[in-house]
DNA sequence: GGAGATCACTTTGGATCAGTTTTACACCGA
DNA sequence: TCGGTGTAAAACTGATCCAAAGTGATCTCC
């Protein structure tokens, strides 16, 4: 969607109330302060955002086009259940969508672009030894993504970023691995590495074996059929 | 979203006004009877559609939430137009989704699916012969629909089905090219003679070439800068 | 004492209505 | 004849209202 005005990617001026309404319902859902299975009634939203109940009515099918919220007929809104199968195929799918950015963008990898990247894995090493975890994770959100706007694909960056927040909704809840942490910086080296070598085999391999023990580390959170 | 009552995936018994117009409203959109860039109105709608103005707003929000109608503030809803960055990146993504859904289904790829791949591609080609182009066109899209099922991720299933319902109402603005249609059922053949040798490689060429070859099609039909 | 039915309360669904913005069109002037 | 302006109609936004469906508690009957 290149010119959407009420696109989370872009800033926008939310002048109407459904707008501000649904960025807001939407922050409270990705930042954790609603949790998935929670009920969203309308008057009580309407009363704690300030609206009437109208905008948030249409504010809420519209949050359940884009798949956060799921709505029964004649019971209302609930924030969408997230459960195994659901964030292990995002998650795959998410390091499918980075595998493809990487060969796709390696040719038109600029030397500025490569050490934008660089930046941010170093900022991200520098957050994780200062135990800065809050700003870290959203380093590692802005050096995915423009890894992945790198690539050149919109469609494919923008599937990527609401999985990634929808993962990210999720993690919250379970927790994040602390082992993983070290690592995850060193593995951001070495994939700027690769592609400052425009080694894109090897970028595949680092992030493949990313993914393999993200997964391992996400399944370990969530029981057995979760 | 595995268990989305209002799923297009999953036959919806929509029992409400608000999934009634929207299912109504996203087939006419997508069957092409309402083209990118049209307005929709509420009331015209309502008078339509035999519903009062309220559920309108709630569908064509969802339906802005899915992506397919854009709305801007006391302006109104429009069809989502489609141009040519985003068609190409949406069909160049489709086809990473293919090759990954070989890729990662191979391995569970029993006798019985190959052979349902087989017999849909022989219908295709039946159907090209006849003549019945409709058809054909649903039978190409149901073989590839099965093809990224086979690979065992849902949301890549979902992502892809709602790519291609994209690309198809594109397409039905601008014409399809006739001479591809043989050229492709032979290339679906070729693909399940891959699968059928679990010859992953071959696979993934015969997609990437077909990729190429329909992005030249598609890019050949939209004006410079479309 | 437990299970089922009834009744009250809460919440959603749909409709109507007033206020605001946009847009179309005619009119006026240069 | 062309361009700008003002008015009027149409459309969207937001609010309130009433009906319908669901939920839960209490009460009665077995």
């Amino acid at each position: 969607m290149p010119n959407d005005p009420a696109d989370a990617l872009t800033l926008d001026p939310a002048q109407n109330s459904v707008d501000q309404a649904t960025r807001l319902i939407r922050e409270d859902i990705l930042s954790g302060r609603i949790a998935p299975g929670d009920r969203l009634k309308t008057a009580e939203l309407a009363k704690q955002l300030g609206f009437s109940t109208m905008p948030l009515r249409e504010a809420l099918r519209k949050l359940e086009g884009e798949g956060l919220v799921a709505i029964e007929p004649n019971r209302g809104a609930t924030v969408r259940k997230l459960d195994r199968a659901y964030i292990t195929d995002l998650f795959e799918l998410n390091t499918e969508l980075r595998v493809f950015a990487v060969r796709r963008g390696m040719a038109a990898l600029t030397l500025e672009r490569i050490r934008e990247l660089e930046a941010l894995a170093s900022e991200y090493r520098a957050q994780i030894e200062a135990g800065e975890d809050i700003a870290a994770i959203e380093t590692n959100r802005r050096f995915n993504a423009r890894l992945v706007e790198f690539g050149g694909n919109r469609e494919a960056l923008r599937v990527f970023q609401r999985g990634w927040d929808t993962i990210f909704a999720f993690r919250r809840g379970f927790g994040y691995g602390t082992g993983r942490r070290r690592v995850m910086a060193e593995e951001m080296q070495l994939l700027v590495d690769a592609l400052r070598r425009q080694d894109a085999t090897a970028a595949e391999a680092i992030l493949r074996m990313q993914n393999a023990a993200m997964m391992e580390d996400l399944v370990s959170r969530i029981a057995p059929e979760g």
